[in-house]
DNA sequence: TCATCCAATTTTGAATGCAATTTGACGAGC
DNA sequence: GCTCGTCAAATTGCATTCAAAATTGGATGA
């Protein structure tokens, strides 16, 4: 307390930091600056292979380039961005390829959480599971398209959170934010025939789970997102024509 | 088309620039300190639950603390570390929960990696899987148990390899890195029965392999790693008087 | 007209500096 | 004797600064 102490001047001001809790329980500014530029990037703020413009970032955020630029290196290490040494960082554009092995990678988690979640699973959270499932079905009765994802990645989302596995949920996490920033415009709507066997699926899934047999449970979770897959690469083969690439790296 | 080619300059020197730079071969200072970080902590140099020196760090590695920072930052997403606000960095301790969690994502992984190589894996990859296995069982027979590891660590790598999953390899290596600090002395000279039951699962494996049974093979290899597992937590009782922790953090 | 070369500007990567917080210790008060 | 409050030293987080590399733009020459 001894320091001179400047929360006594009131018109402060050069970095009014506005929007920022006070000491909020645990965060610190990286992990503000971390998520919010996450968020940025993942939301499709920036285009696929773009120049991250650290200054321009540093402004918007009101830091200096010290914290953003660790938050840089985080996100690097989460696949999110690539840093070309003193070229900077740009946004990773995912190709095709990439596409599919990350679809793999969370089939294989997923059907590692089923698996596990059918061993840890309780009555009510099969329940609550059940009763988003059944509601799920009505979304699809109705052709509710964004209740319908909304059930579903609940119900994803509950298997994962079931398996109570913290090194699992966090890399399920990465990875389906990687994915998020791909518009597989999977549109169920244009494609009755793989809805109605996603929910076939999901019947499967929902009884796997009930008769709690884990790793049958696991193998449908598995090829679930395979289709899931195949029916995304098929739609955007049918959006995009085939050898476009939006171009915004010239070398 | 306006691009300077400097190819024409023969002695350009140090960065030629000649055709289109991969950028996996260009390390930056950053990077570097990141690999010899990681591999610093990993080897154990560093306490469980004990405080990561900044400024000596800096001395060790001959460098200012803001390329550390910032690997400290990628090390913390990685889960080696732990970055308490205005406290610094400490080495995550892992705890019983969290080895059993580690585990079971390498089970996962491992047996997402088994299905993705049935549909892959060529013969002559399969050939030299099942050369490693048949080395490795004479490792068996004579008990050299350093033979057995090296054999055995191959053949799960080579299963992960035939994969060909980017992604997959990617975190299977990250998980295997956290997983390498924990001293899990599965001492399987002390455990025979666990070594020959060992021997017999990847039995099972190189057949279900051959046959490319991908969905046995996830099952088997993810229960292989359960069976590791719990051979390893049954020795680290037996060696660790129960509630015994190496108290390194008084708070 | 076009490609090549060179200097100025911008941008990146890392070091240093500074305020704020924590840590540890010493002494006063109960 | 023990607890609590105050203070100095060390540490942390972030901003700023500095050097080096890349990019840009114009000048030069074929």
């Amino acid at each position: 307390m001894t320091l001179a102490t400047r929360e006594s001047d009131p018109a402060n001001g050069p970095i009014p930091l506005p929007s920022k809790p006070r000491e909020s329980l645990v965060h610190s500014l990286h992990d503000e600056v971390l998520a919010r530029l996450r968020e940025f990037i993942v939301e499709g703020n920036l285009a696929a292979g773009a120049r991250v413009p650290e200054r321009l970032l540093c402004e918007r955020f009101g830091i200096s380039r010290t914290p953003l630029r660790e938050a840089l290196k985080v996100l690097a290490s989460e696949g999110l961005i690539e840093l070309l040494p003193n070229r900077g960082a740009r946004v990773r554009r995912i190709g095709e390829r990439e596409i599919v092995e990350l679809f793999d990678v969370m089939g294989g988690l997923e059907a590692l959480a089923g698996r596990l979640a059918c061993e840890r699973i309780s009555d009510p959270a099969f329940a609550e599971i059940e009763r988003l499932h059944h509601e799920m079905y009505g979304h699809y009765l109705r052709r509710d398209l964004h209740g319908y994802f909304a059930c579903n990645q609940a119900i994803h989302d509950r298997i994962v959170g079931a398996a109570d596995n913290a090194a699992l949920s966090a890399t399920y996490a990465g990875f389906a934010g990687r994915l998020r920033r791909v518009r597989y415009s999977a549109n169920l709507d244009d494609n009755r025939d793989r809805w109605g066997e996603a929910m076939r699926e999901h019947e499967e899934i929902l009884d796997a789970l009930r008769r709690r047999a884990g790793a049958e449970l696991g193998d449908i979770l598995f090829r679930h997102l395979r289709n899931k897959r195949k029916a995304a690469a098929s739609q955007e083969a049918a959006v995009t024509p085939p050898g476009e690439v939006v171009a915004a790296e010239s070398a």
